[in-house]
DNA sequence: CGAATTGAGTTTTTT
DNA sequence: ACTCAATTCG
């Protein structure tokens, strides 16, 4: 695209954000303010008119998906290949800078990264070593991951101890953890972030290096980022101060993670010329969706004002329905899908529902099931959190580097080889004794007289193994992988599923090393799953940050649930509930339904729920407020803020009812939809076909 | 050492 | 309600 019509089609603030190209600059873009189109433009813009090389440009998305669709959206607009460019998470990109530059702090530059499931176990190990309740695994791994968000080192942390003994045990674990990852030669995903700006503090001559190579900085969905990534942007920028962030503080819901949206706050501060612009209109929902949103999200105390606006006019009223079983809602959602769909403006692929917590979707699950809705779950279970992937990702490791102890550990009896806790035991006493590997460990113990020799062979046949693997490091992966399923037999009882898990695994491995592979595997955590296609799209609001839909049902918007009740006792995180509803109504692009149920089983105890206090913030003049009562065929519609008369709405012939049409004779209803006047039934004569009938005039007969 | 039974904890969100 | 893990039994 030639470069007027970059900025042509921007609007004045985008372009201005996209014109802004000396010096730091903030973007506060609101939900669907055309923010990946500026990120996009500008890069053209930066690329085409400011000859800066793809290489110079140092960009980062929050996830994968998003990296790769701005790849792919730059390319169309340059209509050029982009070789040599730095799009992508923070992870993935310190991941390419580690892997050159981190023999500066004694790791092998082939390190393996380790997944949250690593880090537990291995967390746990540690726990059981140093004779701490094992069950606090889950509390301590997420305790040290912050620490590493925080930038604070192992060393760092015991000089701030509490006194109280608890931090100086924790202290140890974390002094602990990090050593053994480093002799694994692994890395956790914190460290991805933190080395990198260990290696840049304590090396400023490599930092050069990459200031001078990166000259503009991009960094997408700013709210979000750790103090560890903010240090590592800051760093990166502190040259040319040629950064842009965007960001909005309102769709910040990655707290939990260590996310901390003072990072707005710090860049205004670091960065004292920092200009900072506003995308307010927004091009993607209606007036009423806006409003609604707009008024549950302004009831947080601390934010940056934003008054969004779109010229699409009002739109359909939000509706809210309250029903009386979680049963209920999810049938009433059914039915309601099954009414657009039936109307033909919009396919099932229009449709998203989100929820609070994946459990939610299993009630919603069933009703679309029964009504014949094609659905799909979207981030449910990674495919690489399955423990068969695990298992043989495992071994792909130990092929690289035989050293890595949690791998060992996990696949050391998998397929059970006659290696028990009993022997275990032994090897981790050897390798603890001798402060060798795991794997040197079983090699000492063979070759010492401590043993017996069925001990001694069986452990040897581990070691063959794990050495006739390594050698076929040259080989193709997926034939590296078959030899090892043949070899230790990793096939056999395997569930059909597992099996097409693994086959599934094989091919995307297709091409590519062990090394690269494993690279990949370990930072794409799911398989870059497209949306469904005509399908409704079931998934956490979490996961709907990014995505947009013409019609989004939001589910269980009840206290315990939205807000969820861990949060109940902190204000800061009621805020971030309240923020993540906001997000996900404002990814509707023309109808947002809400809804609630008066009773729930939740962890197999039925509750008595009451609506969610967010609600309470909602404008009523832009709703429609169903409640249905206990009794199944009377629904009353409350009245609304501004006095609509109450109307009952009845659904007079249920699917599978006989009716008689005065010229197709007796038939069966499929569907009956719409309300009042615009009641429709779609009823199936025999011999004549389905007809959709306007009630009013339909002259039906129930029989 | 492995299989089976019991028991506990679990369910927020993810790179 | 359900899954995963530890413990116990064979």
């Amino acid at each position: 695209m030639a470069t007027e019509n970059l900025i042509d089609c921007l609007n004045p603030q985008q372009r201005e954000a996209l014109l802004h190209t000396e010096g730091p600059l903030l973007i506060l873009a609101g939900a669907g303010s055309g923010k990946t189109r500026v990120i996009t433009h500008k890069y053209a813009y930066l690329t085409q008119k400011k000859k800066l090389k793809p290489s110079n440009l140092f960009t980062v998305t929050f996830t994968n998906k998003a990296a790769e669709e701005m790849k792919h959206r730059i390319c169309s607009l340059t209509s050029s290949e982009l070789k040599e460019c730095w799009i992508g998470t923070f992870h993935a990109q310190c991941n390419r800078i580690l892997r050159k530059e981190i023999k500066v702090l004694g790791y092998k530059p082939e390190f393996v990264i380790y997944d949250e499931g690593d880090q537990q176990s291995l967390i746990r190990h540690i726990l059981r070593e140093l004779n701490i309740y094992e069950a606090l695994y889950k509390g301590v791994a997420s305790r040290i991951s912050n620490l590493k968000a925080s930038m604070i080192t192992p060393e760092r942390f015991i000089s701030s101890g509490d006194g109280y003994g608890f931090d100086e045990k924790l202290a140890k674990v974390y002094m602990r953890y990090q050593d053994e990852l480093k002799r694994c030669n692994a890395l956790d995903f914190d460290d991805l972030i933190m080395l990198t700006v260990k290696v840049f503090e304590e090396f400023p001559e490599i930092l050069e290096r990459y200031q001078e190579r990166f000259q503009y900085i991009l960094v997408d969905e700013f709210q979000d980022t750790n103090y560890a990534q903010y240090m590592l942007v800051k760093l990166l920028a502190s040259g040319h101060k040629n950064i842009s962030v965007v960001g909005d503080d309102d769709q910040s819901i990655y707290r939990f993670r260590g996310a901390e949206v003072r990072n707005i706050q710090r860049f205004e501060k670091d960065f004292p010329e920092l200009r900072i612009v506003k995308l307010e209109q927004n091009y993607r929902s209606t007036q009423n969706i806006l409003d609604v949103s707009g008024s549950v999200i302004s009831a947080n105390p601390v934010r940056k004002k934003k008054s969004l606006w779109t010229d699409k006019g009002k739109g359909e009223k939000v509706h809210f329905y309250w029903l009386p079983t979680e049963d209920d809602e999810a049938k009433y959602i059914a039915k309601l899908i099954r009414d657009i769909y039936l109307k033909g403006k919009h396919s099932f692929g229009d449709i998203a529902i989100l929820y609070r917590i994946n459990l939610q979707s299993r009630a919603i699950e069933e009703a679309l099931r029964r009504e014949r809705i094609p659905y799909r779950i979207v981030g449910g279970i990674s495919f690489y959190e399955r423990k068969e992937i695990k298992d043989i990702i495992s071994y792909l490791r130990l092929v690289v580097n035989p050293h890595d102890n949690v791998s060992l550990r996990r696949i050391i009896n998998t397929p059970s080889r006659g290696i028990g806790a009993a022997t275990l035991n032994k090897i981790e006493q050897e390798s603890k004794r001798k402060g060798i590997s795991l794997f040197d460990a079983i090699i000492s113990i063979c070759n010492g007289k401590s043993s017996t020799q069925s001990v001694v062979d069986r452990l040897k046949g581990l070691v063959d193994l794990l050495r006739e693997f390594s050698a076929l490091k040259k080989e193709s992966t997926p034939e590296i992988i078959t030899h090892i399923i043949e070899k230790t037999g990793y096939a056999e009882g395997l569930s059909e599923e597992r099996l097409q898990n693994i086959a599934e695994l094989m091919a995307s491995s297709e091409g590519s090393s062990v090394k690269d592979f494993l690279d990949r595997v370990s930072l794409v955590t799911r398989l870059d799953e497209n949306l469904p296609d005509n399908m409704v799209s079931l998934m956490t609001l979490h996961t709907a940050k990014g995505l947009e839909f013409p019609i989004v049902f939001i589910v269980g918007l009840e206290e315990g649930l939205m807000p969820y009740f861990k949060a109940f006792d902190s204000e800061e995180e009621l805020c971030e509930e309240r923020r993540l509803l906001y997000v996900g109504m404002t990814r509707a692009k023309e109808m947002l339904f809400l809804s609630g149920a008066r009773k729930r089983r939740i962890f197999s105890k039925l509750q008595e729920q009451e609506p969610s206090r967010f609600l309470a913030d909602v404008p009523r003049s832009c709703c429609r407020w169903i409640e249905k009562a206990f009794c199944r065929h009377e629904k009353v519609e409350k009245a609304t803020g501004n006095g609509k008369k109450p109307v009952s709405i009845k659904i007079p012939y249920k699917t599978g009812c006989r009716v008689r049409h005065p010229k197709w004779g007796v038939g069966v209803v499929r569907d009956c939809y719409g309300e009042g006047d615009d009641m429709k039934v779609c009823v199936n004569f025999p011999g004549v076909g389905i007809k959709r009938l306007a009630l009013k005039f339909a002259n039906l007969e129930r029989i």
